[in-house]
DNA sequence: AAATATCTGTTGCATGTGCAACAAATATAA
DNA sequence: TTATATTTGTTGCACATGCAACAGATATTT
């Protein structure tokens, strides 16, 4: 979700005078924080795609979330007051973003106009769709078996694009990352089910019997 | 987190004015709302305990989480705005809740005074926040073993409590419910991992090493 | 078109873990 | 205390799935 929904141009640049935006441009491959740095801005992507990551205890690299143009990153972190970035977040093309001082809106320029109130209203909607989302993720994760993951994720995939025969807009490697599973086993998987006549596919296209 | 942090006795009933509250008390067991039922308030409990829950597509029972007294359930649906609930909401105890009419904060009262102001801070932070920890048990769930996920869990633990040797506030089943595996097989992984000298635990006493 | 890289499917193997059934330990009630 | 209920640990078994290694398919580059 967009936090400059709703919000027309002339009004949007007074926002982004008060928000103190600072355009940005990063490399390919480039940091834009690191795990541990003050993060007092949130990122607003306008062109690009940015990867959000950790390191685990073990040293493997965790992606957090991929987010690309008109979306913010690093919100969560700092409407809950954290000061440190827990990720990292690194441009995974050549990226543009601007950077946003949130505390700013949340905490001084409430009462002013309408469009702060829209603003605000935005920001809510998207810290609490990504919460549903989160949510969702956390529900298909809690099945115990790969097959039952596959069935919710179909199943998901299914109701968001409301056909019966459906593409899901994800490779093996990443629908794998998304039920974090093995590549290979989900590959196996989907066969077995196919033989099992439970669901047909070819490619991305798939269709639940 | 409460929503009324910092809102003093004053400046709060004139905000439970606002958001319209209505004290509800419902007994043990009984359905505050079902999924599908329309959602336009916000629970907020005084006193008791919330399950919310929904069924899968299996028919099983999935725990979403429990709610205690002033903390609030359902605020990110409304706050989302989606008016049908996903999930169910019931009573574990005899519980009393304050039904607030969210929208009426979110969209029409807020260029009013400095305490709803602080409201809207408070209902960012509690989804932010709320984001964070589900981000965190993704993470967790996202552990192909069970030992790392218990691990993950374990370290989680001791960072709260800061201390060498710290409990943990769940049962084994709750535990095993939280890291999604099966209560068995979680006493038995335990077993293992203080016999290779791994961990040392007693009841829910328990020390990394 | 040929060469190369990337993605996807297949298979053997080892083992982790869900499940069920039961025993032991602990908590609660009578 | 004794009786009962609840929680926790143990074990055998079956099998699901991660892993590794490879082959085939598809996409990209030269």
């Amino acid at each position: 979700m967009d936090i400059f929904y709703g919000i027309n141009e002339q009004d949007r640049n007074a926002l982004l005078g008060c928000l103190q935006a600072v355009k940005k441009t990063y490399l390919k491959g480039e940091v834009i924080f690191d795990v541990g740095d003050d993060l007092t801005s949130v990122g607003y992507i306008l062109e690009g795609e940015v990867q959000l990551s950790k390191d685990d205890y073990d040293g493997n690299k965790v992606i957090v979330s991929n987010v690309g143009p008109n979306e913010t990153f690093g919100e969560a972190f700092v409407c809950a007051g954290v000061d440190k970035s827990e990720v990292s977040a690194t441009a995974l093309v050549e990226t543009q973003i601007l950077l946003l001082n949130f505390h700013r809106i949340l905490s001084v320029c409430v009462n002013t106009c309408p469009f702060h109130k829209k603003l605000i209203e935005n920001i809510i909607k998207t810290i609490a769709t990504k919460n549903i989302m989160l949510q969702k993720r956390i529900e298909l994760l809690s099945k115990k078996t790969l097959r039952e993951r596959i069935l919710h994720f179909l199943r998901t995939e299914k109701k968001k694009t409301k056909k019966e025969i459906f593409e899901i807009p994800y490779s093996r490697e990443q629908m794998a990352l998304y039920i974090s599973a093995d590549r290979s086993a989900l590959s196996r998987e989907l066969s077995n089910m196919k033989n099992e006549n439970i669901i047909d596919y070819d490619k991305n296209t798939f269709r639940l019997k």
